[in-house]
DNA sequence: CCGAAAGTTGACCATTCGGTCAAAAGTGAG
DNA sequence: CTCACTTTTGACCGAATGGTCAACTTTCGG
């Protein structure tokens, strides 16, 4: 599809293009989502200047907005990575699977998450804080499907005596707050408790006690030794 | 003190005039305070404008800078005010408290702050994720002294085997993770459960659940029935 | 090796926004 | 009423920033 430059102008790319893992504007591509979400996770969306996303990915800012056409256009591809990330580390829990070990993997996938990816974290909550205004629409569909969903699940366990009687939902809430508070609240933990190595600090010696009790919290059993 | 017009110009409000609650300044500036503290825990400080600020406050954006001189000063003004209503509702525990009790009420405390302050709540947050760049002194400072204090109440309370072995820090980081959720997430809890009332839906329905869960999770006990 | 498309770059533009200012209006003690 | 001081208001300014553009270079299939 050879497009007449004196209309288009120089092709604009589109949204799609250049997706191509070898193509040179991959690598680009790359480079400014990272430094983007640096950026946008710091600042939000309005602090954040296209000049330093520019700076950081090592590139004139010219060449950012020609691969995203515009400011708004790049934070909601970010934006939606960032959520994609989100969703999938929701996982996979099922009926068969044993309540106290299903919920221990998902707290530890989760605090993963808050370990490798803070400043998606981040980004992701001042996206909700500010309203949701980009994703909401998705929160209200993928996540709110997943959440009944694994919601009927617990409610299965709780029938059995097998978790404690707490709205499934809010368990979901409790479960997200602690996890994402050690990427999130990141600032202030490291005022409260000044580690040398906050990873080694927070998710290392802080998570097993955390885990355990959430899960002591939602009285998870294993099959072995039901609850009570 | 007469100030010479023709050099001093009109005279500049200083810090702490017009702080008199009945004169005319003094409702001006809570007008100001309001406004500023909504639209900076939706927009951040960058997002927000100083002409939104105003208008919210029904005042030309000429005045709002001449109580508050500049947006940051505006700023550190209303996140300072934040936090000592973050601090005050620390509250106070003492080592011959009931265990379960006064951790019990600290976090109705604490769900109570979120509910009825959900902006400040989030400006809080956004203040943090951030970084912490105006606050950050006070955390390491008042906050973590604070927490030491309680902390070590914790101790004595575990040595009893009247609480489970977590670190109290990472106790504290639970139980506000947990408590602000409601308020730092609220677009996101909507999304999942859309509530016809949010606050009846979360902070009566959901909240005692979400309370007991966390005193169990901590292994609390009464004085009656010591753990275990 | 050619040529067209993709990518690069910095100069430039329009707008927005924080902050200034001067002039007008209000206020209240004596 | 008067006078000194505070408050109000909108016009205005300069800096910052998102976005455009045209010239230039690189890439790569044929």
């Amino acid at each position: 599809m050879a497009r007449i430059s004196q209309i288009e102008k120089t092709t604009p790319p589109s949204e799609v293009s250049g997706t191509e893992p070898q193509s040179v504007g991959f690598r680009q591509r790359e480079k400014i989502i990272r430094a983007a979400t640096g950026v946008f996770s710091q600042k939000g969306y309005d602090g954040a200047r296209v000049e330093e996303i520019a700076q950081r990915a090592g590139l004139p800012k010219g060449n950012v907005l020609y691969y995203y056409k515009t400011k708004k256009n790049l934070y909601r591809v970010v934006i939606e990575q960032v959520l994609s990330l989100w969703l999938e580390a929701l996982g996979d829990i099922s009926t068969d699977d044993d309540p106290c070990d299903a919920i221990s993997k998902y707290i530890r996938r989760k605090l993963d998450l808050s370990r490798h990816y803070p400043e998606a974290s981040r980004l992701f909550a001042i996206e909700i804080i500010g309203g949701a205004p980009v994703i909401g629409e998705h929160l209200r569909g993928r996540l709110r499907d997943w959440v009944a969903q694994k919601g009927a699940i617990f409610h299965a366990w709780q029938q059995e005596g097998r978790m404690a009687p707490i709205d499934p939902a809010h368990a979901f809430f409790m479960i997200w707050a602690v996890t994402q508070t050690y990427a999130d609240f990141q600032a202030q933990i490291e005022a409260v408790i000044s580690p040398a190595d906050y990873d080694a600090e927070v998710y290392e010696k802080g998570a097993p006690g955390v885990t355990a009790a959430l899960v002591r919290g939602l009285g998870l059993s294993s099959k072995k030794q039901p609850l009570r």
